[in-house]
RNA sequence: GCGCCAAUAGCUCAGUUGGAUAGAGCAACUGCCUUCUAAGCAGUAGGUCGGGGGUUCGAAUCCCUCUUGGCGUGCCA
């Protein structure tokens, strides 16, 4: 449960604060000023494993040139018994802290100790936090824009269980209102198409020309023949997303297994309606003042709330539009179930409403604290085939579908490619990700754990099984290979930080990339079969390190770390 | 028009939140397997960080402005 990469930082700092103590009592360095500045680890090595720039944040302060601050502070140092074997000052006044045997040993029995919990952390405090996504429209199937949501999602919310967040994935599913009542008449539209001929029925304006909802016909019209010709067309239309919309969200949860993706919840919105929520939050809306009626409909005062337009919560019609229902939902989210933080991830194409959704939680009266609410908003979904952009999108029928694309890219390239940083626009090149068996960054993390099992095992067959850490030499790993894989090692637990508190799971991508780069060059560069005993000992033990910390980052990204390949 | 997001090597992207000489992977070129998996490693080449101002010891990073691209601005969701 260890933060390694906090460890060492705090425990500079308060080197360099006892440092400082000294050099005040003594007199080299004006007593009573605030040290400050931070503790970093240098992208160059050749400036130490660890830096800080404490001498020339606090030059002004102290009103001296910062590299004499760092001479008195580097005098004073006491690095007896620390992680720190060493420190030299450099550039402008740089303190650059080298790291000794305690720090390499203290990781690699961190690793040892935690196991598969190995870069958990604490900051979560076990706040009850809910990730809502993909939650596609169940009137088709879902695209490959769903395909990185759903990736996005579900890896931020094991990022948030390993930064100790108490995690619900949650599903909204879109069961009620307009776009359904659009699936019903799209149905019945082909239907009678089958029914009376091509011609005979004008399909409806904005309705979905998808070949799946041609399908859903042909199996209604394969069961029951024309019986529903003669009905009304309300009874047929209520018939039909009857039996058509359980279906498609069974498909829903089977395609997202298969892409391993599991919810703890599937949230009907219909159930919203029936249990008369959503005209309850109106009324609340109305009561605290914040609604007035125009042309028919009702209106929400959101520029008053500090949007930049209002919204209308129910149509002339009478139907409460998509607006009043997610105020409804999120209200449910906070009041009835109590959740300490709400993160939605949403398409960019619902970028202004994410904005001005947030006022609207704003209201009083709804008694929401609306900095609970946060959007994880990614950036659309390029999708090229032969050197074109193709448009994607349901109504036209043209979208490439999640299931289809998992017949051609295995799920493990799938997910590791689509957990890009989600503030970028996405390019996904058809032609390319097909032929990316061997090209795709997945399979070089892959053949990384892979090679760590069969060495594993082959240096079993000789005799030499995986030491435990205290049985192991620390200082025979002294290669530059062998401590900067330790270093990477260490990272986890930070990265897993990061990750949490910027919303960004994609971290972990390039974090586990990086890492078994890092065991690569060791690999290559450090023998163990036929070394002498302790030696193996211990770069096997460094091995099988490496080897249980990318595999806790593929199981966060849900892609399999194989034994052989 | 207004709002939001972006622009870094030929392509796809990093850049530890203001730090030291801007980095990877593809693609190109050169080496390394009779020894633990060559789906690997080492090396060469590739840059006006979209343009211009400003803030300071110090800017790819912060502020202003312009250019280009994406998304939004519905009694659709």
């Amino acid at each position: 449960m260890a933060n390694l990469i906090e460890k060492a930082k705090i425990q500079i700092d308060s080197l360099v604060r006892a440092a400082y103590k000294k050099a005040a009592q003594v007199g080299t360095l004006p007593s009573g000023a605030t040290l400050r500045g931070n503790v970093e680890i240098p992208k160059d090595p050749s400036h130490g494993d660890y830096a800080c720039g404490y001498a020339m944040a606090s030059a002004k302060e102290m009103k001296m040139a910062p590299r004499k601050i760092a001479e008195a502070l580097l005098e004073n140092l006491d690095l007896e018994g620390s992680y720190f074997a060493s420190c030299q000052i450099a550039g402008a006044g740089f303190l650059n802290f080298t790291l000794s045997e305690n720090w390499y040993r203290e990781v690699i029995k961190t690793v040892e100790s935690e196991g598969s919990r190995y870069g958990d952390i604490e900051v979560g405090k076990g706040e009850k936090v809910m990730v809502e996504f993909v939650s596609a429209n169940p009137t088709g199937p879902m695209t490959i824009g769903n395909a990185r949501g759903g990736v996005l999602g579900d890896t931020l919310s094991s990022v948030l269980t390993k930064a100790g967040y108490d995690v619900t994935r949650e599903f909204y599913v879109n069961d009620a209102g307009n776009q359904v009542d659009l699936f019903g008449k799209s149905i019945e539209a082909r239907y009678l198409q089958l029914c009376l001929g091509e011609d005979a029925v004008e399909f409806p304006d904005n309705g979905y020309h998808g070949d799946d909802i041609k399908e859903l016909a042909k199996i209604i019209y394969d069961e029951h023949g024309d019986k529903y010709v003669n009905m009304g067309a309300e009874e047929r239309e209520k018939a039909f997303v009857d039996f058509a919309l359980p279906r498609n969200i069974a498909l829903m949860k089977k395609h997202l297994e298969r892409y391993r993706i599991n919810f703890d919840n599937w949230f009907l919105e219909s159930s919203l309606h029936k249990s008369g929520y959503v005209k309850e939050t109106v009324d609340l809306l109305t009561e605290g003042g914040l609604t007035y009626e125009k042309d028919g409909a009702l209106w929400l005062k959101n520029t008053a709330l500090g949007a930049d337009k209002d919204e209308v919560l129910r149509r002339s019609n009478g139907f409460y539009t998509y607006y009043a229902v997610d105020i409804a939902y999120h209200r449910n989210k906070f009041v009835e179930r109590k959740f300490d933080r709400v993160i939605d991830v949403w398409g960019a194409d619902h970028h202004g409403h994410s904005i001005r959704f947030k006022a609207t939680m704003g209201a009083e009266c709804l008694g929401i604290d609306k900095s609970k609410l946060d959007f994880l908003i990614m950036q659309m979904v390029r999708l090229v085939r032969n050197g074109e952009t193709i448009k994607v999108s349901k109504r036209t029928g043209k979208a490439l579908t999640l299931n289809d694309l998992l017949d051609e890219i295995s799920v493990d390239a799938c997910r590791f490619f689509f957990n890009a940083k989600p503030d970028t626009h996405l390019e996904f090149d058809l032609d390319l990700a097909i032929r990316q068996d061997s090209e795709n960054p997945v399979y070089y993390v892959q053949y990384a754990h892979a090679r760590i099992c069969s060495l594993i095992k082959i240096l079993a067959q000789d005799g030499h099984a995986v030491p435990a850490a205290d049985d192991v030499d620390m200082g025979l790993l002294k290669s530059s290979e062998e401590k900067d894989l330790i270093k990477q090692i260490s990272l986890l637990p930070d990265e897993i930080r990061l990750a949490a508190k910027d919303y960004d799971p994609s971290r972990i991508n390039r974090y586990v990339i990086d890492l078994a780069s890092k065991f690569h060059k060791f690999y290559n560069t450090c023998r163990i079969k036929g070394e002498a005993p302790d030696v193996i000992g211990a770069r096997l033990k460094l091995a099988d390190t490496a080897r249980q910390t990318i595999k806790v980052c593929l199981d966060i990204i849900g892609v399999q770390a194989p034994e052989q390949m």
